[in-house]
DNA sequence: CCAAGGTCTGGACAGTCGTCAAGGGTCTCT
DNA sequence: AGAGACCCTTGACGACTGTCCAGACCTTGG
């Protein structure tokens, strides 16, 4: 076989992988909107199918199995979920800056990304029944733990105060703070996002000494 | 019909009353117990007679359908739920008294009763995509934040220093602590436990001024 | 133009689900 | 003793599930 042979079967290999990864996304994707719609214990195959362009078999072709599919969701869901303040922090000038923003970006999030929110949550939750999504769901809580934990670090940095308590306990606190006013936005509390604005720089406050 | 007569009936319309009650709270229990083990989306009514004594056809003679299963089983839920920090306010004679004993509780149940409490969350859930249950869930939520408030007021009037934080924002915090403990827990981590009763009396100070 | 292989469809499968109804068993009252 | 209410079991139903597969479609290489 010629070298120019290869390259070129090289070049077909790789496009068709990259192919099949993104026929992976892409269903990943109509498969998250479906959760998030549904939630977990009320999403089948079926469905998850008819909210993409393709039929039901095609998931067994793209995916081993079910698990396989969630567990791709899952990793997949991470991307969006985990930069959500780093531009937030990197612009911030002063601490007040930080406090108004920050709140004013998880108020945002709130309103705008409910559903996937209240989907992060049931996906977290399953993970504590079954052990097949376990592994990556302890991965994503690490990471928004630290994504938080830049937030309070650069608040501490900016407010010249060290910070007063573990980046897990705080990552705890807002995590709480948050998941709260998720249940009053989607009861239909309408002040629900405004109270979380209200409440996170105060929160954020306390995190450093003085 | 004799006076004598009618209060024999109406005892036995009681007892059978009171017989169909018990037996329904039996079944709840059995129901709760399965939840707990396989949580929402995995429990099925099938599951949950195996679990009792009965067979499943039984479940539609004492409920008329799942949902009204499920909704007896959440309001049976709320009374081992929402009590469980009363003595140890009444008792408490020191801010430091109600701080060590309220921390100890919450870590002693978060070791003792996790799977209960992992069930807990995941119904709270569900009844962000299922309004079934909602209005019940949120009942129980506000009753638990009630059962907060109670500790934080009491501990501030224990330590002559108003409370700083609106109970809304108060339950939230404690609660999102707890949940993070609860998933460490349930992830094998030895030292959740004693993480959490760490955590909650540095909290719980930075709840009043001063 | 033909063969090959990647892609996708639609139907079939075995199993499980919630629900319901027919029937047997047990107890109480007349 | 017989009638009737209550309690429970069993088996069935249609719908839905995850999984698998035969075959059609389409692009590509020789």
């Amino acid at each position: 076989m010629t070298e120019a042979k290869e390259r070129t079967r090289d070049r077909i290999s790789r496009r068709q992988v990259d192919k099949f990864a993104d026929r992976r996304a892409q269903l990943a994707a109509s498969a998250l909107q479906t959760l998030a719609e549904l939630g977990y214990a009320r999403t089948s195959l079926r469905e998850i199918a008819q909210n993409s362009e393709f039929s039901h078999g095609v998931l067994h072709y793209y995916f081993a199995d079910k698990v396989d599919l969630l567990t791709h969701c899952v990793r997949q869901f991470e991307e969006v979920c985990v930069t959500r303040y780093d531009e937030i922090v990197a612009r911030a000038r002063t601490a007040a800056d930080l406090e108004r923003d920050f709140a004013a970006a998880m108020a945002a999030t709130l309103r705008a990304d409910a559903k996937m929110h209240r989907l992060w949550y049931d996906l977290r939750n399953q993970s504590l029944f079954e052990d097949s999504f376990r592994a990556d769901v302890l991965e994503i809580d690490r990471r928004r733990e630290e994504m938080i934990h830049h937030v309070v670090a650069r608040y501490a940095e900016l407010a010249s105060a060290p910070a007063a308590v573990p980046q897990a306990v705080a990552y705890a606190l807002l995590d709480g703070l948050f998941q709260q006013a998720l249940l009053r936005h989607l009861a239909g509390e309408e002040e629900a996002a405004a109270g979380l604005e209200l409440a996170v720089p105060a929160v954020l406050a306390r995190f450093v000494v003085g």
